[in-house]
DNA sequence: CTGTTAGCGCTTTCAG
DNA sequence: CTGAAAGCGCTAACAG
């Protein structure tokens, strides 16, 4: 009796159903589950019983058709959730989004221009009420208002040339160039540059920083040191390992990611375990990685918190669909970032 | 002209008006759109100019209300997205969905088992065609498949006592107990075992897997040096503190995961900075962890690789849509994991 | 307090 | 080859 099974086959429990297992009509069961107002008590205890004794839910899709009612949808878009950073920085926006009583729909691009489009085309498809992406740095054609069918868009961790839409990013130029600049104040005068791939917009903002730096102290980048468009540990790890085979080497190093420190983590470790190198360059690490400070390898780490990152993009969302910030005017956040002191 | 802004005020395009302004009825929109079968080609073209110069798109959930259509959302709540082992589980089960061109609906429960039942509650009211939760560990009557309204469930990680669902585990057991055998063959004594919450299932078959090595060389845990319930990396650090301390400190610490593998580092690396400790303890690790290789600590891996867990739970849901599998007896795969050497 | 009607956007019949 | 009608599950608006 309790475990009844009155689902014709395949389909799920509907009003109806419910309405005519509590002998009333579809309207009282719907009144009933949207707070009871106007439903007698024992009407309603009789319409709960029923719902419990079938297992009803509430088809949200059918219910964010009517006319103004939304999906309760966000669209996420990111390049890389293997990357741990990604992993917080979804985490930072499923919170406030959860807050915001919205769900996450999920997507990987995997840095790859077209699963973007088709993923994004997609979002707008299901009726998603906003969009966060972490672009893969192609051409924005895809980003444009009417592409979305203007449905709000916040892009995250980068910003793509041509696309007007609200953006949070990093500190990065600022971040780059105080991690530089107190490295040159101690003294180093030989540096290094890792980077990644050189599309990616906060490679570029990086890059600049970390110039700029140089430049204050009449220093430019010294071709042979600087090593740019490494994407993942192994890479990062060759690349560290041509610096330090170099004649010349450099004091300092600079890695502007964190796949960019692992695989010069791991070089330098190699390296010292072999005997090639007795002293470690200083690594000025941009983002945070676990054990990097326990390596007994001076670094500088500029550190900033990815699921800050994603809060932020998500509030900057909700903004514009609760219509507390209207203006077309695309507005940029820049995270703040923070150097802190040279370790170990 | 091509910047037509048609739609009515906040709402989106629609089928309707893509066919106004083709000039032709909706059912020739819509036949167009699936394939253009018999759709004359000039008027399909006309059609197609129409959506372009609107920027329609197919409302998904309209259409998936059609009888026979199902949403193509597949639901999945992680506990802590913020673990880069979930990250790459996230992935995992994102690369295979899309595969079977599904999307993923996901949601965050951080460990708290009202957030679960909630989560999962609105994943069956978006109408998800299948679950793939990594359950927190509580009472699993929201996981009964009446509460799922008969959808499809695969648990990931951890089982739930009373849950009759598809898993995948790891061999947490036997991953376990060959590596705590592998160090007692290295002649170690002495001990310790790290672990996170005991309600956590992978957490009680890692403690067997340690418990069933050392019986077998005649030994028993010493409830001195066994630590549990550390869910977090600054707990797990002072956990390993406490061990270090010991009057006699084992010669060999198991950690359970990777959370308590980066607090014993740090601890470890804590105490040999203040010279407290000159030898460290061999450390077995469950969970790979980026640089723990390069802390010149003596470390044993058991790895695995997490999405490959998250693919596989995947790969079972499907083959439970496809029909390809329909005993309602649950199944469960383990994921092997692999024993590696004593490295440094 | 409760039920009937209508329609959200789409597509499967069934008629032309 | 094309269109009109009907209904997926739900709930405002309007009776009663």
């Amino acid at each position: 009796m309790g475990d009844a099974e009155p689902r014709t086959a395949g389909g799920r429990v509907t009003v109806k159903e419910v309405a005519d297992y509590a002998g009333v009509s579809a309207m009282t069961v719907s009144r009933t589950l949207s707070g009871g107002k106007n439903v007698r008590a024992d009407v309603q205890r009789r319409v709960m019983d029923a719902v419990s004794a079938l297992g009803y839910h509430r088809n949200e899709n059918a219910r964010s058709m009517r006319p103004g009612h939304t999906s309760g949808l966000i669209g996420v878009a990111i390049t890389n959730l293997g990357n741990p950073y990604y992993g917080g920085f979804a985490l930072g926006v499923e919170e406030v989004a959860a807050t915001y009583g919205r769900r996450i729909l999920l997507g990987n691009t995997g840095e790859v221009l077209a699963r973007e489009t088709q993923l994004i085309s997609d979002f707008v498809g299901r009726q998603v009420e906003g969009l966060i992406v972490v672009p893969t740095g192609g051409a924005g054609e895809h980003l444009q208002p009417r592409a979305l069918g203007h449905i709000p868009l916040v892009l995250a961790a980068r910003s793509i040339p041509g696309v007007s839409a609200d953006t949070v990013l990093l500190d990065d130029t600022s971040g780059a160039y105080e991690g530089t600049k107190r490295i040159l104040q101690a003294g180093h005068r030989r540096v290094a540059f890792l980077g990644n791939s050189v599309s990616v917009s906060t490679a570029t903002r990086r890059f600049e920083g970390f110039c700029q730096a140089l430049a204050e102290f009449g220093l430019a980048p010294d071709p042979d040191l600087v090593l740019r468009g490494q994407q993942d540990v192994p890479a990062a790890r060759r690349a560290m390992e041509q610096i330090l085979q170099h004649s010349a080497p450099p004091t300092a190093v600079f890695s502007a990611n964190n796949r960019n420190t692992i695989g010069a983590l791991e070089a330098i470790s190699a390296a010292r375990d072999a005997g090639s190198v007795t002293t470690p360059p200083t690594l000025i690490a941009f983002d945070d990685v676990e054990l990097a400070n326990q390596m007994n390898v001076p670094i500088l780490t500029i550190s900033h918190d990815p699921k800050a990152l994603g809060a932020e993009a998500a509030r900057m969302l909700f903004s514009r669909l609760d219509g507390d910030f209207t203006s077309s005017e695309a507005r940029i956040f820049n995270l703040a970032v923070s150097v802190g002191n040279i370790r170990s």
